[in-house]
DNA sequence: CGTACACTTGAGCAACCACTCAAGTGTCGA
DNA sequence: TCGACACTTGAGTGGTTGCTCAAGTGTACG
C-alpha cells in the first residue's frame, strides 16, 4: 500500500524543537500524505470551477447530453465546452458514447454527482 | 432571493434551434446558474490544493494548532503556510485566535470537515 | 464525390496561483 | 530598552488554467 498518511516526523516521536509538543504528538503520523493530498485536491479540483460545476450540475440533473445540446443550455462555445469534457473525461468523472457524428456525455462518478448537487442545494439555500 | 437556479433560456420553451428538445427541456431552467456555480466552485476551490488539504485535514484532526506547530508538521515554510491560513480565513474556512505572539487556527466549517476527512479516507482506501 | 455538420484539437494569450524572499508588525524576556 | 521571536505581508516569479480562434477529423446525406 502506498503512503497517504504519514509526514516527514517519524511517529516514534518528535525530537525536533517544536513549541508545543504535547499538541503535535497526537497526530504525527496521522497527517495527510504529499501523495494523498495530491489525490485529495485532484477530486475536488474537478468542481473547482464554475464552468464544470455547471457542466457537472447539468449532467447530474439530465444523465445523457450531446455537446451541441450542452452548450446551448449552458450558453457556452462549443470550443470551450470540449475542451471542458476532454478534462473531465481525462479525471473519469464523465464518459462518452459516440453516435454516428454526434458524442452523449455521461456523468460517471456517483461521488461527484453527490458532491455537485449537496453542493447545489447548499448554495441555493445560502442566498435565499 | 437571488438566482441561483436558471440559465438563459427562457423556462417557458425552447424556440432555439436544438438536437433534442426533449432531452433538454426537463432541465431548462434547472441549470445551476452563474452564481451558484461560482459558489460552488469557491467552496471546492478551498480543497483544491495539495497543501491546502493538508492544512484542512490537519485541522480536522487537531482542532488546534499554531502556524509554528503547522509549519513543523506539514514540512512547509512558515511564510507559504500564513499565506495558504489568509486565504482560508478570508473565505470563512478557520478562525484565528491570537495569544501573545502565537496565533492558533482552527477548522470552522463543518461541511468542509465533512469533505476533507471523507476524502482524505477515500483517498487512502483508493491507494490501498 | 463534395458539402455540411458535430465535435476535437493545437496555438496563443490574459488571468490567476502558490511559492520564495525580504521587509515589517507586534509581543515577550532579559 | 533591546533583541529574539511568532507571525504577516508585499513584491516578484515560474507555472498553470480556461478561454478564443482557427484548423483538423470523421460522419452523414445529397
Amino acid at each position: 500500500m502506498a503512503q497517504v498518511f504519514g509526514s516527514a516526523i517519524d511517529a516514534d516521536g518528535c525530537d525536533v524543537a517544536c513549541l508545543h509538543p504535547d499538541a503535535i504528538r497526537p497526530v504525527i503520523g496521522r497527517s495527510l500524505s504529499q501523495e494523498g493530498s495530491t489525490t485529495v485536491a485532484t477530486l475536488f479540483g474537478v468542481l473547482a470551477d464554475p464552468s464544470r460545476a455547471r457542466i457537472l450540475h447539468l449532467l447530474a440533473i439530465a444523465d445523457d447530453l450531446c455537446v451541441c445540446d450542452m452548450a446551448l443550455v449552458l450558453g457556452m462555445s462549443v470550443s470551450a465546452l470540449s475542451h471542458q469534457l476532454r478534462f473531465l473525461r481525462e479525471r473519469g468523472a464523465v464518459t462518452r458514447r459516440k453516435v454516428g457524428r454526434m458524442a452523449y456525455y455521461r456523468l460517471d462518478d456517483d461521488h461527484i454527482r453527490r458532491l455537485i448537487l449537496d453542493a447545489a442545494a447548499h448554495a441555493a439555500e445560502a442566498v435565499a
